[in-house]
DNA sequence: CGACGTCTTGACCCTTTTCAACCTACGTGG
DNA sequence: CCACGTAGGTTGAAAAGGGTCAAGACGTCG
């Protein structure tokens, strides 16, 4: 077990802790329990990471890698040079990413729920691995095809022209990560202005946006945060 | 070797041909040697195409798995249920894609030069990849990390919010891929309408913005393909 | 309580879209 | 050879949409 330091807030756990982490992660869904197995059997490999929200996980990147996600939510942002936030990426449970430490778009990660578990492997292990770990190695393809697939959604989002499309497609998506089950009210793990800074809009067009959709009585609001997709297939097909 | 049917206008292709569409690949990147000398390395497994402009490389998707250009280039695009095009990305010497058959987004493949030649590896192959040639996988790997990238690129690109901000950044990226040398003239593999589809504006939109660059004398238009960037950190900085 | 962050709403202005026209280059067929 | 159609590109004017600025509501935390 390789312990990592460096960490800001970030609490030190071995495989052995995994579990309760695990087990917090409520709604286990088939691709993610092949994500656990995959990181057990991992062994020393791995290095498993707490932390809490807000905690910036740039430690994580210098050795660059890989690095996936185990519970909660971890989103991969960058400064503009006009000081504008964007967000490249949202990472939830079972999701990969790739760590490029000598990257000169210097991303950062940070962790947008009360708290979050990452797994990683450095780039020194994952040298050696397809030799060592065929198998596991062609997992970690496989996944990181998988973080193609989400980006090339984004950029679908992304490409629509209107607010609400915008909107509508992007909570769909949001949606059907966070939970299995149709309709169910889901906890967004990210405030207005962060869903701004990752579609491209101003906070107040999303805003408004989520309010016309609510009116249209296409999704439901507990709060702000606790959203329920009311009509799956009508806040996609009214918004073409 | 294996000889690939189906394909529409494709021309079958062997190894030994393979010099010589490599040949045609003006200005050899260190980069693009190392994907010509993997495709060498991997012998029979691959598996050669040559299209002609237009062409719809579908047939490839069929059987999974990873493809890569060797010269040309390929866009990735999705017609939506408004009858709308997106282009999602643009692949060029050198690019690796992820093909996914079972994909329900139902993604094609189309040739926007004259000539493209892709290789390609079935799903079936790269299975036993990592045993019987874990070198090569890892390769694979290094290149689909390369493909997050791009998309990323593309995702901070159409996070843009004016039309400028987004052309600029859009052909200062494009002009770096297709050319090594700064300021040099290039022939843009696409266009107005495939850059208005790929940013997600509309074609008027892009021909506006682009018209305005080259008055301000930051690019410079020998014809409306033919494009030449004059002044690489005015175009970023400008319109920041 | 007051400060702060988050979310919402309104009014106004600027940008982009839309619709229309026009231009050029190119290939086809009379 | 020229007329014609087509595809790509550009430009203009009106309309719609989103950004910006300003203000206020709400909840939380010290």
């Amino acid at each position: 077990m390789d312990y990592h330091s460096g960490g800001t807030a970030m609490e030190r756990m071995n495989l052995g802790k995994l579990s309760s982490a695990v087990d917090a992660a409520a709604g286990h869904s088939p691709v993610y329990e092949t994500v656990v197995n995959f990181t057990r059997e991992l062994g020393t490999t791995v290095t498993l990471a707490r932390w809490e929200r807000a905690d910036c996980c740039d430690s994580m990147v210098e050795s660059g890698g890989i690095g996936w996600v185990l519970s909660g939510t971890v989103r991969k942002s960058v400064i503009l040079e006009s000081g504008q936030r964007r967000i490249v990426d949202l990472m939830m449970r079972g999701d990969f990413f790739s760590l490029q430490g000598d990257d000169p778009r210097a991303f950062s990660f940070e962790v947008s729920t009360d708290e979050a578990v990452t797994a990683r492997i450095a780039h020194r292990d994952l040298i050696s691995m397809p030799i060592l770990q065929p198998e596991l190695y062609r997992f970690v393809h496989e996944r990181t095809c998988e973080t193609i697939s989400r980006l090339e959604n984004h950029i679908l989002v992304q490409g629509r022209t209107r607010s609400a499309q915008k909107i509508a497609s992007y909570l769909s998506l949001l949606c059907a990560r966070l939970s299995e089950e149709q309709g169910a009210a889901v906890e967004l793990p990210m405030s207005r202005y962060d869903i701004a800074d990752h579609v491209g809009l101003a906070v107040e067009t999303v805003s408004r946006a989520i309010t016309d959709l609510r009116r249209r009585g296409l999704i439901e609001l507990e709060t702000p945060r606790s959203m329920a997709i009311c009509q799956a297939q009508k806040l996609l097909a009214d918004l073409t």
